[in-house]
DNA sequence: GTGAAAGCGCTAACAC
DNA sequence: GTGTTAGCGCTTTCAC
């Protein structure tokens, strides 16, 4: 009874008017019934929608994802964008951004939606109202917030299934998930404090709101400890790890005296360790290092890395549950994940 | 003359029938002028193309994809496939994917086409016929063939817009860009031999066919070396740092006798270096080792690793310019990306 | 050049 | 239940 029973493509206009085009499936002779069964609607009996499935699967047939997403207003799929400022070469080179979009994805698809990846220049002005207004993404997670602060807080206003993985700033009316990176820049001082260290460099970024708070956890950390900070240690780098290698190396050549280093994620601190071992310095017995991110490579770096880790599992299940409640017309605040440090050979 | 001009969404409908919902840009007179100034079409005159353009800016308009889609039959999107057999961990800790999956949304967005992302479970039958036929994208890029190589085959009879990131291999109809896997493996080899070294190690999956052309790529280099083959030294180790860390402690736990390791990736021979050091034997004084990919970290490890560099930029350039050439209904041949060897501290 | 209409394939709504 | 229709927003075609 539901084999190739004539009607076609547009069922209705087929038989109405007579204008198929033979484009569609032949085999239909309900499409509403189609559409039901393959939703799994249960208005439909089971042994029948068992059957639609199966017969729709021998034509091979599957809805065309254009023209639901039209008729829906919905396109089941969640824009995943990576912005790229001036410092392009950190999303190449880092593992923790593959991680990140690796478990947002894993989330998102388990949920049968799909993941549409944009790598944005935020330096064009309009890159986000031109992404939301596209319409090919019924919400968008923002990997990093980086300098614009401002432009998520105006679109914020009136776009709201949009969650950005990174800092809480003061003033902030989008939704932020990210790590608590003031707890993480403490913990790190407070553990190379304990190991005997007093003269604690910081290597990395200090402005972008990230690397901002672990600075200001290290300060923290430092000030907790009764040690003075002293702003010879801070050492400028950015994210790549020829950049920080660099850096780190002319810190050296400087001769300043220093006996562990702060750095703001583990690519960088492996950097790091590299320069300092070609310097001849002893990593951990002359310089202690610390990273952040507690990447795979971590484990298995000489010496392993001491590292605050951060759990991006949870970090990616909170920000997709954050992003589909939005979606849901719900509020849903801004979350710190959790961070914890992982003690190994690079620091003890 | 060009502004608000009445009329609305659906142009057409709303004249004639008195339809409109109010829902789409006010602002037009003419549609089909406003659709032809924003796709460029030289018919309409210069300045008044970029007056319209300016309007539409003003009034945040942009068209929408899923209309846009079901109407041109196309999608100006290109699907990135990433294949999960059981070697799930592969993909998560692998920076060389990272790389690679930048690269391509580089090449592809330089073309105006957006990226969806699939990773996909291939063990479940008619992933790949899912997805072309749910017409999301106009091309498929598949990031690694797994051991999918007769689905491919199958697929490729009737879909032509795939290409496939991968070896070649005998009897195959699909269209693959790769490495030339065998050629790294001989130079790994040869310069192993140069160096010294007799008793050489093949730390690596081999039967997937990426390695397996590693694989033989060692094979012909020990035979041009008039070295033997020897079984014993095959060290069987899938793509993860802990599971090529295990395996080759445990190997060097039965008492093996070797002097160097071709790995198959960096990722695993920096976990086999990490291991080698934990097992008390020096790299490279005990031991030489190599690896495959020249990930950014392979440059800063202790010691710098020598390995076989793959060229990701000329890949992923010849993997899209071979799918749009697809797309148009071109011919596009398979095509070999050349490697080249980087010798750096861990093998001399 | 300008106005009118068709129709992409789908789903919801409405009438019977 | 079953049959019919509208219409999502866009682009192209056809007629004037």
């Amino acid at each position: 009874m539901w084999e190739l029973h004539g009607s076609a493509c547009c069922y209705n206009r087929a038989i109405g008017r007579n204008q198929c085009r033979d484009s569609g499936p032949r085999w239909m002779k309900d499409q509403r019934q189609v559409t039901r069964a393959l939703a799994g609607n249960p208005l439909i009996p089971k042994p029948l929608r068992d059957q639609i499935v199966e017969i729709a699967q021998t034509h091979g047939y599957v809805v065309n994802q254009s023209a639901r997403s039209l008729r829906l207003r919905k396109t089941d799929t969640i824009g995943v964008i990576i912005p790229l400022g001036h410092e392009t070469g950190q999303l190449i080179s880092d593992p923790f951004f593959l991680e990140m979009i690796g478990r947002l994805a894993d989330e998102i698809t388990r949920r049968n939606y799909a993941v549409l990846l944009h790598k944005v220049v935020v330096t064009e002005t309009g890159w986000l109202e031109r992404i939301i207004q596209a319409h090919r993404a019924d919400g968008l997670l923002l990997i990093g917030q980086s300098n614009q602060h401002d432009v998520l807080n105006a679109v914020a206003q009136t776009y709201k299934p949009l969650v950005v993985w990174g800092a809480q700033l003061p003033g902030q009316t989008y939704c932020a998930v990210g790590s608590d990176n003031v707890a993480g820049g403490r913990l790190a001082v407070a553990h190379l404090v304990q190991a005997g260290r007093r003269k604690i460099a910081f290597l990395g970024a200090t402005h972008a709101p990230e690397a901002a708070q672990r600075f200001e956890g290290y300060r923290q950390g430092l000030a907790e400890a009764g040690l003075a900070f002293d702003p010879a240690l801070v050492v400028a780098a950015h994210y790549t790890m020829d950049e920080a290698r660099e850096a780190i190396a002319d810190f050296i050549a400087t001769g300043a005296d220093f006996d562990a280093v702060f750095a703001f994620s583990d690519v960088i601190a492996l950097a790091a360790i590299a320069a300092l071992t070609e310097a001849g310095r002893s990593v951990p017995r002359d310089v202690a290092v610390v990273g952040f991110d507690d990447i795979v490579l971590a484990r298995h770096s000489a010496p392993p890395l001491t590292t605050v880790r951060q759990d991006l599992e949870f970090a990616a299940r909170k920000m997709v549950d954050r992003l589909f409640a939005r979606m849901a017309g719900e509020p849903a605040e801004s979350a710190l994940s959790p961070v914890e440090l992982i003690v190994r050979g690079s620091s003890v």
